[in-house]
DNA sequence: AAAAACCATGTACACGTTTACATCAGTCCC
DNA sequence: GGGACTGATGTAAACGTGTACATGGTTTTT
């Protein structure tokens, strides 16, 4: 049905070779007969089989990312820098959502993407060693965010600077009760991410000299429910905390929920700050420390491309900055108070007259 | 490199053609062979190459996905949907993002997919007559959630019973003086769900007897910080409304926050809905009418695998429920009243006795 | 018991490209 | 002016699978 290169051959008077090479721009050929290829093609709306492509040239066109979500909005602004650059230079993206256990499984089991990719990206994926061992052994070039596989290119951000910042600011604000709500620190997988951000919290602690209270990390597990209780727990504390990092924007959107249920106000009653600087953020008028999550994707599909086309034999590691955005959940600390007997007068700036910019 | 299916056919001691048969499950393959080159398969870590069983089938074993966005919340949230239930069924999922006006016209001009896919499906995308045309020429069997392309497979929601759904929501309050923020109307592309909605909110006024004022209706082209300005303006009015029906949770959440900038509450000064059951509507307590988004893209999928199977000949056409999530946005309208003149005392009931329960 | 039907398996070609190699006509250089 | 080189083009062999058809053996039918 569709037009195939002996077709266009055919109507150029050339043999396929010569088609091939005219419609790729390969050199070797004369001016006059690549155009009249070229019309030939067009006049038959020719376009290459993808898959006969591909099995001639060994080259698959496709890079596959394996994630552990679609739908959450950090990977899906992942995913579209990602497919932005790729789709530019005309390769094809192909998603393996491995949040399932079962699927996952699966995947490791069946390797659907051997001989199927020229490289692959991993987005934030804890994995075992053997699964590990399983990736680097289909041989292709690999960039992996967040997490680290030797051998394999690398985005990231600093996590210990991001969450230092984060707790300085708190710190800077007058806030010496300062409580975390941390992520999967429990995760066999070994997600390093919330440990770093953790051993930061403690650090900058520990540099303002302020004693070490265990009771207030309180885990998360990364969603907005867990927060929430976290939250509560916090709050119901003997002496509660002043201000709260939250390791996630969705976990402070919890943690902002449980103050909003108990009549509490962010930044009057506690300070909230979170991390990624979400797309609800802004709404909730959240303080965060905001990375740029698209600008990642499109780094792991630069690194792929340099890899791709041995402009760069050696993989290379890129980390990202983070940067301060201060809303409006962050206040500077009132005198020390409980939060059940008011204190008045009110010592400190008011919470509305704070700086509300976005720092760039 | 990899084991190909010549070394599978040579260790299990018979031909490549059996080897295949077996591979696949087809019939006429005794217990015993298949076993035998089951087993080889295993050792030699034999997979198959898609790209040649491809070119040899001419089945790709993909589906296309088009859509406008791949980073907003509605579309990952489909694309996950679509995703599980292909992938659940061996099928290649390839995202074709045409937001980008030079990537759409480079699309079509060029029309990659072609011979590249299965199937078909198109995400609420507004395309032109032609280009309607260029995707039926590809002749493969196309599903499209929300637009209408005849002779294609069909997910839409009832726009209108939805829209009014919510406009009568705001009636039973006993709001009259209601204001609508609209999408993109003069799209000329021509999205029909904002003038659906929209001639829904008309008809509901006009049934309870409530006189059209053009002034309440405001354009707040689906993006946040247009409803923002298009909520300025209804407040502004001589006679701004008691209530807002925002055409999407992303436009309620413009509403809502120019709300708060001008000092308001809702519903204390201004009740407001939204549409769609974002999943921000949730932490911000937005009353909104919820349509079942990975649902949709599910169904787009078993349609498509339907139609792949030849299970059903006549492309059909489901259309979803939706459901009013009533939350915290919304409540009993006041007596007329200024925003500026506060009445009192009060009637009505208090907004927080209001019903906050989730219809489920 | 012969014919027919059936089943397991093999043979061989098609699918639509890419690409190494061959060919051939110019061009260059001393 | 003849070899050496260059550039345009053609030839033909992969690439790895699916599948129509052929083959030969076994079972069923009449």
């Amino acid at each position: 049905m569709a037009a195939s290169i002996t077709d266009v051959a055919r109507r150029a008077e050339v043999s396929t070779a010569t088609v091939s090479r005219a419609l790729r721009g390969l050199p070797n050929v004369s001016e006059a007969t690549r155009e009249r290829v070229l019309r030939a093609a067009e006049e038959l709306q020719y376009s290459v089989s993808p898959h006969a492509s591909r099995l001639a040239s060994g080259r698959t066109g496709t890079v596959g990312v394996i994630l552990p979500f679609v739908n959450r909005w950090f990977y899906s602004q992942v995913v579209a820098g990602i497919d932005s650059v790729l789709r530019a230079n005309d390769l094809d993206v192909l998603l393996y959502n491995l949040g399932d256990e079962r699927v996952h499984e699966r995947f490791f089991a069946r390797m659907p993407l051997r001989r199927r990719v020229d490289a692959l990206i991993v987005l934030n994926l804890p994995l075992s060693a053997a699964e590990c061992e399983a990736l680097v052994s289909m041989d292709v070039p690999t960039a992996v965010l967040g997490t680290r596989i030797p051998g394999c290119w690398h985005v990231s951000i600093d996590n210990a600077e991001g969450a230092s910042t984060a707790v300085r600011h708190l710190i800077n604000l007058g806030h010496r009760r300062i409580g975390m709500i941390t992520g999967a620190l429990g995760d066999p997988r070994g997600f390093t991410t919330p440990i770093v951000r953790q051993h930061a919290y403690r650090t900058v602690l520990a540099q303002a000299g302020v004693a070490y209270d265990p009771d207030l990390e309180v885990p998360g597990h990364l969603e907005i429910e867990a927060a929430a209780s976290a939250m509560a727990k916090l709050l119901s504390l003997p002496d509660p905390p002043t201000a709260v990092f939250a390791e996630s924007d969705q976990m402070a959107f919890g943690a902002l929920r449980t103050l909003t249920r108990m009549g509490l106000r962010a930044p009057d009653d506690v300070s909230v700050i979170g991390f990624d600087d979400h797309e609800a953020a802004e709404l909730l008028d959240l303080t965060t420390v905001a990375q740029p999550v698209a600008h990642q994707g499109e780094l792991l599909a630069r690194q792929i491309l340099d890899a791709l086309s041995g402009a760069s034999e050696e993989p290379t590691r890129v980390v990202v900055p983070t940067r301060l955005v201060v809303r409006g959940t962050t206040g500077a600390a009132r005198v020390a108070r409980s939060l059940y007997h008011i204190s008045s007068p009110r010592p400190g700036p008011e919470p509305d007259q704070h700086s509300r910019t976005t720092a760039r």
